[in-house]
DNA sequence: CGCGAACCTGAGCAAGCGCTTAGGGGACGC
DNA sequence: GCGTCCCCTAAGCGCTTGCTCAGGTTCGCG
């Protein structure tokens, strides 16, 4: 359907489900869940999409829970690794904020159906999955707080609520997922520009 | 339950539904929606939290998505009034969206329960319905660009992207709802004061 | 050709869904 | 006492849900 889903540039969306059944099962779902939600899709529907029975579904997945679990897990470790890698980079506290906003807007809004499901359909896990994808987000916390925090020891930042100010950022930028609407005027390029400038000025000292 | 919800400081929370099983309902509704979902929240969930048998709603609604709509509504009718009577105060244009802000997130906050239903749960409204309260949210918008406007037209401001700008800080108030927890350790006036400067640096003149 | 493994379907089950209907019971005027 | 109105419940209807299971098709391999 969408061309922009299915030829990202930086990677193969799904290359890690790996029969290509459970791929076209599991891509399915991404799009019914992001537009109705978890709970208003049924697996005829999922099934449907993707060319099969409704039987077929239970081959691939045990429930249809754990098909959103394989997708929060495997987009919230997409999320986590953008962040650490612009945390990790050389530069100054300025330029890694900046990069892992642009990063992180520019995936919310390239990928905003996934992002979508991502982000806002955590209370249907099990408690077990919801505990594995809430301990990946503390980490995605600590890794921007880890950029914020260094601007502030350096002096580059002025940032009186380090922790408050990090939410704000994360949320920020989620957020981008809920009203990013592909047929709109702003590519995701310049959505991910437009939101590091914001932030930086959020961090950097008063006038 | 959450004697927060119930003790508005305000104003009293839904006193414009009258005949009082009606609010008992709704409310009710309020609480199910904000932690299940529209869709995963069973009429006989809503008729039980508001001690009635389930054939008792539909006495004084016609089905579960006339429920949805008039909590919608209504929080989109307090959320819009909450944005207009901070732009039409007197004042500088950063005071007057230090207000805006201040009271747009303290409400998100105070009453995250209400919120989270009215700002996340839009796409299960009949066509009809949605578009009414899309043409709210298009006044809330309007809101906040005026006084963003005006800081620029005055010098006070320095927004190379006004409608970006604009629609950047209404998702940051609007996500507090999602993430903002009763238990956790900000108030929602702390909360508020906190965005209210971060809102303020995203338009300020750069340093 | 025979055989087993991998994959998928048609049919359907038990449970739960939104919503309806027939009727009960208390408050009130007369 | 009696009828009327309003508010509510018990029971249940028709349908959809997540999920199951017996069986069929296709394939590689000897």
């Amino acid at each position: 359907m969408s061309t922009a889903e299915e030829t990202d540039g930086e990677n193969t969306p799904w290359s890690e489900v790996t029969p290509e059944a459970a791929r076209r099962l599991l891509v399915a779902a991404v799009e019914a869940f992001a537009e109705r939600g978890y709970h208003a899709t049924t697996t005829r529907d999922i099934a449907g999409r993707a060319g099969m029975s409704p039987a077929a579904l239970y081959i691939h997945y045990k429930t249809k829970e754990e098909l959103l679990h394989r997708i929060s897990r495997i987009g919230h470790d997409r999320a986590l690794l953008l962040l650490e890698t612009a945390a990790d980079r050389d530069g100054t506290a300025a330029e890694r904020l900046a990069g892992a906003v642009q990063a992180f807007v520019r995936w919310h809004a390239e990928r905003h159906t996934t992002a979508r499901v991502v982000q806002y359909e955590l209370e249907a896990l099990s408690d077990e999955h919801r505990a594995e994808i809430v301990e990946l987000r503390r980490k995605s916390d600590a890794a921007v707080r880890r950029i914020i925090s260094e601007g502030v020891r350096t002096g580059e930042f002025d940032v009186p609520d380090v922790p408050g100010t990090t939410l704000a950022v994360l949320s920020l930028c989620i957020d981008v997922a809920r009203w990013f609407n592909a047929q709109g005027s702003r590519t995701p390029d310049e959505v991910g520009t437009l939101y590091a400038d914001l932030v930086l000025r959020m961090v950097g000292p008063r006038k």
